[in-house]
DNA sequence: GCTAACCTTAACGTAAACGGCAAGGTTCGC
DNA sequence: GCGAACCTTGCCGTTTACGTTAAGGTTAGC
């Protein structure tokens, strides 16, 4: 409780959480904390003395950034930790782009970039395409169900056909490869 | 091969098909069929003499919809579960609804339905809110990309200073709760 | 300098989402 | 009316993403 870490005379106190700290601030459990370690998804960010795991504001974006995409978008940890990496690798290449004036080898790098940017882009966007229709069909149904209400509570006649039948959305062939050869004439 | 069907004189073929038909068609495999409908999220459809499982064209739909929010939008089986029972619900509701006359009742049966609807749209919400925030992050350093490759190629100067640096995106505290209180005892 | 609270690794357990096989019944073309 | 191909219901195996002890070291308050 009646702890202030930032000795004003010291230097800039690293601010580092042990796993406990951590998990309660993302809402995580440490044993998942440590699991995304054992996967690679994140580095020990340092260990003190005794090997108690200590964690960093940097280690605290990453695993918001495993979280948001796990919960959120519904990623297993294998994309995320492909995302990860693709996001390691924009940084490594940032570093070897400085330090290079080699036209060519500056030309790799972007194009190295470029091509796992537009990776994550493809992969995010089947996502998202799929999910806002839904949103977009979902809203619509309020709103119809809104006007219809209000109709109803107006004491106004409820003339609103209802839409479309049968399940919602969804029918563009994505994943529609009718298996391989089959020779269909 | 020369298999037509579609008995002219006859009644409308309701079109069944068979259960590795179905997993071809949609790239599921049987197994994975037989499972949706051992969780509830497929009726039987219907069963042949011999209790061969038999789909039809609804049938179709319903697994295009569960393979779509299975791989596109990263929902769990139980998810999904709770998304088919809301638009079984909305069906079941708006057959009521016709056969009703009271206003009290009609009235009960829309807020039903607008509490379901904006079940699913806060539900979809999350996810579409974040998944197109990294959507748009990525494309715009695809852009950036684009430009400084361009800019290379032709010979210019790449002045573009690189953006933000570090893990992107997703920082708001959608999940942030800082676990209140310890109380367990 | 003791101990309660927290941490470590190691190991096993579990729910979800199927994969795969066994033992037998069904279809269907010939 | 028969065999190949497909289907059925078990039932056990597997991977993912952790949960849960177990058996100890470490930290921090008093």
């Amino acid at each position: 409780m009646t702890n202030e870490t930032t000795a004003a005379t010291e230097d800039a106190a690293p601010r580092l959480l042990k796993i406990a700290e951590v998990a309660e601030e993302l809402g995580l459990t440490a044993r998942a904390v440590r699991y995304y370690e054992e996967l690679g998804l994140l580095k020990p960010a340092a260990r003190s003395e005794g090997s108690y795991r200590l964690f960093d504001d940097d280690d605290l974006e990453r695993l918001r950034f495993i979280r948001g995409l796990r919960d959120d978008a519904g990623f297993s940890l294998a994309e995320i930790s492909r995302l990860l990496e693709d996001e390691d690798a924009r940084e490594r290449n940032r570093e070897r782009f400085r330090t290079t004036t080699d036209l060519g080898e500056r030309r790799k790098i972007l194009l190295d970039a470029l091509d796992r940017v537009e990776r994550q882009a493809t992969s995010l966007r089947g996502k998202t395409e799929r999910i806002s229709a839904m949103l977009d069909e979902v809203e619509a149904r309020r709103e119809h169900l809104q006007r219809h209400l209000a109709d109803l509570e107006a004491g106004r006649e409820p003339l609103h056909p209802p839409p479309t039948t049968g399940v919602p959305v969804l029918a563009e062939p994505s994943h529609a490869q009718p298996a391989h050869e089959e020779a269909r004439s």
